[in-house]
DNA sequence: TTTTTAGTTTATAATTATTCTAAACTATAA
DNA sequence: TTATAGTTTAGAATAATTATAAACTAAAAA
């Protein structure tokens, strides 16, 4: 009951009202161990397997968004006309298998840059990810 | 008319048969002096919109396909849930401006990596792509 | 050459992913 | 409490892509 309490403090921190099915969709993706990487459709069949009350298909599109424009989430880059998200908000960088189409994640120290190009002018550099496609 | 020859005898090559429309389309893409990056609505406009007699969305959707799994064009990695393609195809990197959504090739001896993980057991690395989010 | 064939193009239908809509519902402010 | 604004939901709408199947055409066979 208290870890349900931090995840409320949470939503509310980010102008989010706790609702039930907020509530439960931060519980399915805040606390892992394991950084998931999924789609809508993919999380939206571990929510609604079990006895779990039921949360509607646009219900986990719109709490997926504003988990993410909240920081919470991660979008990944891909090729597949599908978003992927990341639970690990931190910088990071991905492994692509092309056989299974997983993604796995790359510790942020195990890839280094030594050369970043300098960015255009009257731009700057947000952030960088590295996508490194494997196959058997 | 020696051009052309070319773009046949590189189509055959492929086992694509050289038809009007595939012709046509490479002419368009792989004759330019300028990375081209884009989405099968972008090409299918600057196609259509000349005296050019029309080619249907489907043949365009098919040829680029048949074009990328020629290696005459390489497909992207973005965020948006639709596909983008490149006419470069050589190894190299990009900067994505989160402001205007434009992709601008970044020259592959800009970006060293000096350390690259292992990948899993029994999988090897194919290729890396390395995308910088820029921003004003 | 003509004929045959297998591959290709096309309009259009189907599918998939996502966003929109508007009515019912609910957390919170008054 | 009651009012208000935010949220959820089913379902409709849209956008991107893929499938279908009939008409067409490049190349092979005759
Ligand atoms: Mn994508
Ligand atoms: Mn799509
Ligand atoms: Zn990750
Ligand atoms: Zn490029």
């Amino acid at each position: 009951m208290n870890q349900k309490n931090g995840i409320i403090n949470k939503l509310r921190t980010s102008g989010l009202r706790p609702t039930k099915q907020r509530i439960l969709l931060a519980q399915n993706l805040f606390i892992r161990n394991k950084t998931f990487h999924f789609t809508v459709e993919k999380l939206e069949k571990e929510i609604n397997k079990n006895g779990n009350e039921k949360v509607s298909l646009a219900t986990i599109y719109n709490t997926v968004e504003a988990f993410t424009k909240a920081g919470y989430l991660k979008e990944i880059l891909t090729s597949k006309n599908k978003s992927y998200y990341d639970t690990n908000i931190k910088s990071h960088h991905h492994f692509y298998d092309e056989t299974t189409k997983e993604l796995t994640d790359i510790n942020y120290n195990q890839v280094k840059l030594n050369k970043l190009p300098t960015p255009p002018k009257g731009k700057k550099i947000k952030s960088f990810e590295v996508v490194i496609r494997i196959q058997k």
